[in-house]
DNA sequence: TCAAATTTTCTTGTCGACAAATAAAATACA
DNA sequence: TGTATTTTATTTGTCGACAAGAAAATTTGA
């Protein structure tokens, strides 16, 4: 499990239980640390994370609200499964919100959000070039979130970071196979699609990413497919 | 309050008590029975539903991921405002989502698909023919949620349904203004969307949900300058 | 030996109670 | 009279406990 967990030791402060477990049940979650399909005791995190119960269940209320959690009547809730065979409509959905967010930053951005966005995109940067590819995914998808916010439609961004954290999700799976080529060529496009956003330039944008969209989904597919192969071989 | 809370004084079964409480509070929000902003007392609930703490806070949780319940911490949760000033945050989604679950659900449908529109489309054309301006705003959303069921993309079809219910908020505070001239003009294009949407036509498909997005867009514009003048006069 | 029925164990959903945090009221002070 | 401070009251966040359901284990019967 998640180290921060033996940190929870220390006291807490009133009202901030349920955000403490959220925060640790996601990240594990996003992170494969519980895979899909784990169940969840919450007796036993209760225990662990040294609370009640009250606050895990209002934890996990609101995770089965972002679907990353499965809630069985009267049984178990489990981590919700990823819908391999349904993967095209996280594809689709996916590639018109990196369109549609990237366009409205480029139409309402400010400058402030120029320089956050930058500085997103100097950190995913610096994650290429240490090949750390958990990073790489973490901080893409920070860059994105970050653009979707200078867009300033609070339903897309929404429905966009619940895809991203899928994404990180999927990726996690395959990340072992990542090469190093590829990853220039995203750290480019993020370049092009900065400059599209600074020169207002909305159809650019749309463009670009609508590209760096399908670039990623072909990825993916990709390695799923390569995975494929490695498992028939085995 | 929503009448059904009388019903409640019946014995429950275990394990629908959340659900209970997290469907009369969410009628009640979107019918404004509980106006913006209203305040929620967790014991007063709690005793009007004769039931513990416990599963309302549980269905206030649920709400609050929403975005329908607004929850300040250690003080009362709320019922969420709608923001009037980004409204066109609102119909910009509201559009795009129009667009693509018909542009899908021209794509994937199936007959089975087919016979549930038509059925709502049955009951729209009734509440139409009733002059029932609620009924209407009900059986609008069940028409189009179903649409997009058939489109089988469930991002699509989760952000679409929140955007239903929130125009469900907004066009309830101006349901008196409605005239009978207008939802008939509903009706056809309903029809010209089914029609569509049989016929596998994506592209026409595409361009009577815009049109129609933009139609309903339009009406609540209207409404709320009518409102606004009104208010002036006043 | 295997299947059906019964018992046991385990987990969840709900409850009532308590303490921290905030809002409201009351008091003190200028 | 109006403002600052203390006190009271209300409401939330959390806790431990209990009972209903479901799964696992056990027994029973063929």
């Amino acid at each position: 499990m998640s180290d921060k967990t033996t940190a929870s030791q220390a006291e807490r402060k009133r009202g901030e239980g349920v955000k403490f477990v959220y925060d640790i049940l996601r990240d594990d979650i996003l992170d494969l640390v519980l895979p899909p399909g784990s169940p969840i005791d919450e007796v036993q995190l209760a225990e662990r994370l040294s609370m009640s119960r009250t606050p895990i269940r209002e934890a996990l209320v609101r995770l089965a609200g972002e679907g990353l959690v499965t809630t069985l009547p009267n049984r178990s809730t489990v981590v919700s499964n990823i819908d391999f065979l349904n993967l095209h409509t996280f594809f689709d959905a996916m590639t018109l919100m990196y369109r549609v967010t990237t366009r409205l930053a480029a139409q309402f951005r400010t400058d402030a959000d120029l320089v956050a966005i930058r500085a997103r995109q100097a950190d995913f940067a610096h994650a290429v070039e240490a090949h750390d590819a958990l990073a790489m995914i973490a901080t893409n998808r920070d860059f994105h979130a970050r653009i979707a916010e200078a867009g300033r439609n609070p339903y897309y961004t929404g429905l966009f970071c619940r895809l991203l954290d899928e994404g990180r999700r999927i990726l996690r799976i395959y990340y072992s196979s990542f090469d190093d080529r590829l990853p220039r060529r995203y750290v480019i496009e993020h370049e092009d699609i900065i400059a599209a956003i600074e020169a207002r330039d909305v159809e650019a944008a749309d463009r670009l990413a609508s590209a760096h969209a399908d670039q990623i989904v072909r990825q993916i597919q990709d390695l799923i497919a390569r995975d494929r192969r490695q498992q028939i071989t085995l």
